[in-house]
DNA sequence: CGATTGCTTCGTCCTCCGCCGAAACGTCGG
DNA sequence: CCGACGTTTCGGCGGAGGACGAAGCAATCG
């Protein structure tokens, strides 16, 4: 109890697997009721009410009430950024006391990483930009090229408004089911907004999943370029 | 149980007020054995064992012995990454449940935060860099710039030393008592050993706190330039 | 060689908190 | 109005785990 109790209030907060289930859920970046939370969990209604007072009180979760919903989601990507932090040191620190669930498969293959997108497509994605020079990491400080600017223009991405805010336009995320970066920032979200805008991908309807779409698979071979492994073996493993 | 325990487990250990404390007093980045450990967290000897086995064999501390000593210090940057976002989140949500100590007001002005410098004196120090042109934060991306390359090596600092490795040479790294961002990554670190070596600071023998000398005042304040606010006004101030 | 110090293991106590069922409150639909 | 549904509050149960003292090893010192 000397200095620093705040954070530890924080950490246990996140620390019960009732509430890390549904700060997990709420990675996917859409709010979320009590009651999908509450099944998402695991638990029953008042315990996920009791868990998600909690939540909302410390300020980790923000609620709308909407008719007799209530809608939850994370409070920023502060937190999201935290909880990706220790998924990241989850994975490289712990066994795997994690006995690898059927979802497991999908949700390695592509998620959402709250506003951004996840798992091995948005790895090589990140590599392919970087392969192809549209993307630079000098420095492991990753920025736009010159090239990449004209792509994404040419994409109909609208980079000044991304660039607008105070939160960076590129940067480095660490996957923590492939161990290698994607991208996050401003950029990372108009991506995946770009790719479920034009049905590239499919969000899952509960859970952090995307599904690739054929028609996805060409545009994002396109970008990625010819040389990134043919994904099609991966695909359709374990439905949702 | 759903699909992520592995994250409540590694938050739950966090999550535990002496662990919490001892993962904080490590936070200066030096190894502490674990008699220090224990005091550091306010409890006994044994209590203190039984915590530092579960965050060792939890993979978040590494343990070292020698002699009758054990020393124990963070696993890695990562750890200290999670534990200063969450102190992020503690300072940004909480309602102040602690009530802000004596020690607190040294804590701000200039502390480790695991291996570079934070509080006040990092934060005038990077906003310094970055006015005199010797930083640029293009696109919320640090890196050095030509000038402040000749800078750093006219101060003796090996550059290419420091971008040997992975980790990047620049890192914004968020200043939770601050709220603003500070220098990280293997130049925050240099700077930090530079500023110890040549006495400009003192770590204080237990804690992170640092202590700034007369002649650590006149050195930081010709780096940073002098735009800057006599730091004498602002000691002891609270609050933003 | 015996005393001291640092750390761990063991056994025990005890508090905290997560869980649920039952019931209350509110909203929506007939 | 009344019933259905989503959510919260209340009360009680049960288990997990954090705390300590005493005792056991190990290393250092005189």
């Amino acid at each position: 109890m000397k200095e620093g109790p705040s954070i530890a209030t924080i950490a246990a907060l996140i620390g019960d697997p009732a509430r890390a289930n549904m700060l997990g859920a709420l990675m996917a970046g859409r709010a979320l009721t009590a009651g999908e939370l509450a099944r998402e969990a695991g638990v029953r209604a008042p315990t996920a009410s009791g868990h998600l007072a909690r939540l909302s009180e410390a300020g980790l979760v923000l609620v709308e009430a909407q008719g007799r919903h209530r809608y939850f989601r994370l409070s920023g990507p502060d937190v999201a950024h935290v909880l990706e932090g220790l998924m990241g040191l989850a994975a490289r620190t712990g066994r795997l006391r994690t006995r690898p669930g059927p979802r497991d498969p999908a949700l390695r293959q592509a998620r959402t990483c709250y506003d951004h997108m996840a798992g091995e497509w948005a790895v090589r994605l990140y590599e392919g930009l970087l392969a192809d020079g549209r993307l630079t990491a000098a420095e492991g400080q990753v920025s736009l090229t010159e090239a990449g600017r004209s792509f994404f223009r040419a994409e109909g991405v609208d980079l000044s408004a991304l660039e607008a805010g105070r939160r960076p336009l590129c940067r480095a995320c660490l996957d923590w089911s492939e161990r290698r970066p994607h991208l996050g920032g401003t950029l990372g979200r108009a991506i995946l907004d770009h790719a479920v805008a034009r049905r590239w991908v499919r969000p899952s309807t509960e859970g952090r999943a995307l599904t690739v779409t054929p028609p996805g698979l060409m545009a994002l071979r396109a970008w990625v370029g010819d040389a990134v492994t043919p994904l099609s073996e991966t695909i359709g493993r374990a439905g949702g």
